[in-house]
DNA sequence: CACAAAAACGGACTATAGTCCACTTATGGC
DNA sequence: GCCATAAGTGGACTATAGTCCGTTTTTGTG
């Protein structure tokens, strides 16, 4: 990913503790904001496959550079887009209310996860393929998926003592693919691709 | 994929039953098999990534359109290096001893064809992952994994009567994508990787 | 305010997958 | 052997992701 300027992408943040670093220029933060809402306005429009990097660049009235210096490359826009959703489930996780936040059994905090990502994935299917497919290994790398990996793998330490949870983890992350979810919803549509998913992950 | 040639690529073919299709052109023959020699070559000493489809032409010593009009694209022309291996495993399956082949209980048939892919997979890990992410959703279109996904939910209406077993058999699939298992390998290595899918799969 | 350093800008440039089509060549019927 | 025709060929062309670098803007310091 690298990113350049300090990390929160989107909306407000507070005061800036302290100064951890130089913070961001005012034009960068403007232009931030411009590429953000064309990239919206042209998914929206076009759809997500079907608009490329140099389309938003033309939309927002900024330069390719100014695109890629910013956003890293096409998965990082998705990212950036997909943010404030992920946050909003991962505060949920962190800090909200059992069984998707702490409190609950394992085996039920899993169950309750699961249905909470696939929800997030079912409304979003397309940004987060983009996200997750635009370069290789871009689906690992992505800051939100290392959150979820990790979450699972601490509720499969506790489900089940003594089970290699690390990539265990990974691998019943691995159904709940975008690009996997998309190829089973095409196939089979949205409610048999769900409970096919649940029944393997839930076991 | 979309072939226009005869279908098998490999080697040795019976005398061609009454023909069923006009029959490949020599040339067609010739240079089918100077690219397949070509890429081979090109794969092994600079690694599968790293080799443009314009190198493997110019080295084939073809034009770009023939190289194109016979593989479709980068994932066809991993999949017609791939063909033979996939094939014998294909061939085990149908009709080799159990419990690979007919004969064992589905569970433990299901036991085998994991641990026999995952082989195959280890073996042959980067040509698998070019055949799979060369153009998005190729995985669910190569006419192998759609055999692989058929066998699983086979055995599965026969191991768990009454499930779905339709998705469930892609979902089973999942963690064995080429190139979920390449970010497992590299995080924690062959070893505890193949265990995890293992556990996950035979639940 | 003026200025220097740091950061950001933008568009020309490269690399690569994949398309198109005017031209060449093999093949099977006569 | 000759020819009509279907099949095959090759390379110029397009589209698009991502890089590079000389120029411009911001910022904070004296």
């Amino acid at each position: 990913m690298e990113f350049n300027g300090p990390r929160s992408a989107s909306s407000s943040e507070p005061p800036s503790p302290p100064a951890t670093r130089p913070r961001e220029r005012a034009d960068a933060a403007r232009n931030r904001a411009k590429v953000l809402a064309a990239a919206a306005k042209l998914f929206r429009d076009r759809g997500v496959d079907g608009v490329s990097m140099d389309a938003v660049a033309a939309e927002a009235g900024v330069g390719k550079g100014t695109l890629f210096r910013r956003f890293g490359d096409k998965s990082g826009l998705a990212v950036a887009l997909l943010d404030e959703r992920e946050r909003e489930l991962q505060a949920a996780i962190l800090s909200g209310p059992a069984p998707l936040g702490p409190g609950a059994p394992a085996a039920e905090r899993l169950a309750a996860f699961v249905d909470a990502y696939l929800e997030h994935l079912l409304g979003h299917l397309d940004l987060v393929r983009m996200s997750e497919t635009a370069s290789p290994g871009a689906r690992y790398r992505i800051g939100a998926y290392r959150f979820w990996c990790h979450h699972v793998a601490i509720l499969l330490t506790e489900a089940r003592p003594g089970c290699d949870a690390g990539p265990l983890a990974h691998a019943l992350l691995a159904p709940l693919a975008a690009e996997h979810m998309t190829a089973l919803v095409a196939e089979y549509g949205e409610a048999r691709a769900r409970e096919a998913v649940r029944a393997l992950v839930l076991g």
